[in-house]
DNA sequence: ATCCCTCGTGTAATCGATTCCACGAGGAGG
DNA sequence: CCTCCTCGTGGAATCGATTACACGAGGGAT
């Protein structure tokens, strides 16, 4: 039960509970006498601050929220992962929400780490019009938006633009002779979702190229809708000879109904992604992707927040992402798809 | 700075803040138009309890830390997947901390989950003897081990038995005629490091087969340690015929020294895993795995600690893992191999 | 020697909730 | 009609920290 609190350490050292204080917030003055009184009692009694007392009066937690749009999604939980490492170097905690895509997890969330009084908050909208995340942004709460994003409020976004790597995607792909190509996109409430069906439309249109509506598969960015989209797209007609998934999962599932039809990859059927990840090495086949740089993102949200937050005034920031082949998309010597796979290790580590 | 305050939903409902609180947590009764009208101050004015003041007061957070070994290893999310989701059900949050198998940064989690005045742990220790870990359990913190545990410690543990799994893996190893095996095992210092060896080094005794020292690689649960050891495995006069990673990530990098060797699986060496993870279906070749139960596994931990908690006595809990083969071990036909393969997904979904 | 400033320290207010205790009103029972 | 109990309510203490303010002691300047 028990509980050490500053009143035992006082009491211990002699001195007053204001003169503890002041010894663990290297405040004002202290003799160095009753600094270390203080500090052998803390010591010896082993006591740590109630961080709730310490918040409730300072009004500042020292910890911010980190919306997960899905923790089974291994460029989120790669975002996650560095968010918290320029966090922790920054002096602050992470608290993670994972919305497993859905919008009413979401605000959970949201609402808990509000209540939490957390200091600032970093989010991926699950969807594009959340009231909550609006409502909080104008209330005051500091936030940054990470990788997708909700236009029309005044929130810096840091995230990566995938166009460029798009274009050159396309042009590889038109390289090799496609010219049927497909998208499984992501929701079109999320920015990315509907991102990068535009850009894939754009760097299509360069070649004189059109996407019409049955080569967009409606996805939300988890494995299950990327199978069905491809199901899809397999029982046309006249089936894409490329499909390009918006993000890993659904890329995930986009091979499983490729393998449940008796298809091989690149033969029968082309096969990229958006969202690089470790596992595309070794995928039959190694899967072409589009790599975001995942971990300077995750840093830029952090120091964008802790910027608000401290007072500063931060920009948003746009890194761009690359086009890493491997062959999943047409035939390559091997050689050439060896040193791909090299390079993308070597980058990765 | 805003904040709404129970002063302020007093105020406006014409009442003392003590029915305000009266009101929000059902305590005693309250005349309905009372609360009647402290319920639509509440909703005009948006107000939010603080949880930091209220947890302060009833020395309660209602708020579970996890500390997870390594966010980017795809069972551990799963397995904080299904303990967020449990615990929420039970009215608790997670505040995830990632270890990312360093002890000094799990200890760094613990303190700061600790001064947060958590009401329970749930650990899934990163090393055997965290002495931060046993004070904190012997100082009355509610803790619960998961996956992996700490002996001597009075915490229930909730985790797996592999043992079955992995002697029908030397079994159907032993079938395919290899005889030869090697593992990649994990810390020694951890349970799961040292108790799959010894699983192994077991049935593999049931056969009259040896595991030599060399044949024994010291990996950390990370893919760069699995890639060391299996080059190790490759440099033998006589190296293994069949290549077992203690977890999916040390299986992913000998998959990496496999390749860059230029040998293929299951031709020039077979390859098997514990911990089945959906991208196994679709590596070259998919990988045989020992799957866990860890949907299971997490809600279990959760109900374990908050019955704890909530001062009840759980027990420990140990589920069966079992085996998934697919065809990185050896020739099967390709109707068996699919059948596997979709056995597994249906029991995924 | 006196005055004033600085330094070290303690007392008490405060953050925003919960909850013990007291108190007045009203109904039931005698 | 008086007593007693219950119900609804408010006042105030409390949780464990931080920090404004006050105050006494000591040193330097005049």
């Amino acid at each position: 039960m028990a509980g050490i609190g500053i009143k035992d350490v006082a009491a211990r050292a002699g001195v007053s509970v204001a003169t503890v204080s002041r010894v663990l917030n290297a405040h004002t003055s202290v003799s160095p006498a009753a600094r270390e009184r203080v500090l052998a009692a803390v010591e010896a009694l082993g006591y740590r601050p109630n961080a709730l007392a310490r918040s409730l009066r300072t009004d500042q937690t020292r910890t911010l929220g980190l919306i997960i749009s899905d923790v089974l999604n291994p460029y989120f939980t790669a975002l996650a992962r560095s968010v918290e490492e320029e966090a922790r170097a920054l002096g602050y905690s992470i608290v993670f929400g994972n919305a497993d895509e859905r919008p009413e997890l979401q605000d959970h969330h949201i609402r808990t780490l509000l209540d939490r009084r957390i200091d600032g908050l970093l989010v991926s909208p699950a969807d594009g019009g959340s009231p909550l995340v609006l409502d909080a942004a104008r209330a005051g709460t500091p936030m940054v938006f990470v990788d997708r994003w909700i236009p029309g409020a005044d929130v810096p976004v840091v995230r990566s633009d995938g166009r460029a790597a798009v274009r050159d995607l396309v042009a590889h792909l038109h390289g090799l002779g496609h010219r049927r190509l497909a998208i499984i996109a992501g929701p079109a409430a999320t920015t990315t979702g509907s991102e990068r069906v535009a850009a894939f439309r754009e760097a299509l249109a360069a070649y004189g190229i059109a996407l019409p509506d049955a080569y967009i598969g409606q996805g939300d960015f988890q494995a299950a809708s990327g199978r069905r989209a491809t199901e899809r797209f397999l029982a046309l007609p006249e089936p894409p000879e490329v499909v390009f998934a918006a993000d890993n999962l659904m890329a995930l599932g986009a091979l499983d109904a490729i393998r449940a039809r008796g298809l091989r990859v690149p033969h029968d059927i082309a096969l990229a992604a958006f969202d690089d990840i470790p596992w595309f090495v070794h995928t039959d086949p190694p899967l072409t992707a589009i790599a975001q740089p995942t971990e300077e993102l995750g840093r830029a949200a952090v120091r964008a927040l802790t910027d608000l937050i401290e007072g500063r005034t931060p920009e948003s920031v746009t890194l761009p992402a690359r086009l890493v082949v491997r062959n999943s998309c047409g035939e390559r010597t091997t050689t050439a798809a060896t040193r791909a796979t090299l390079a993308t290790r070597r980058s990765d580590a």
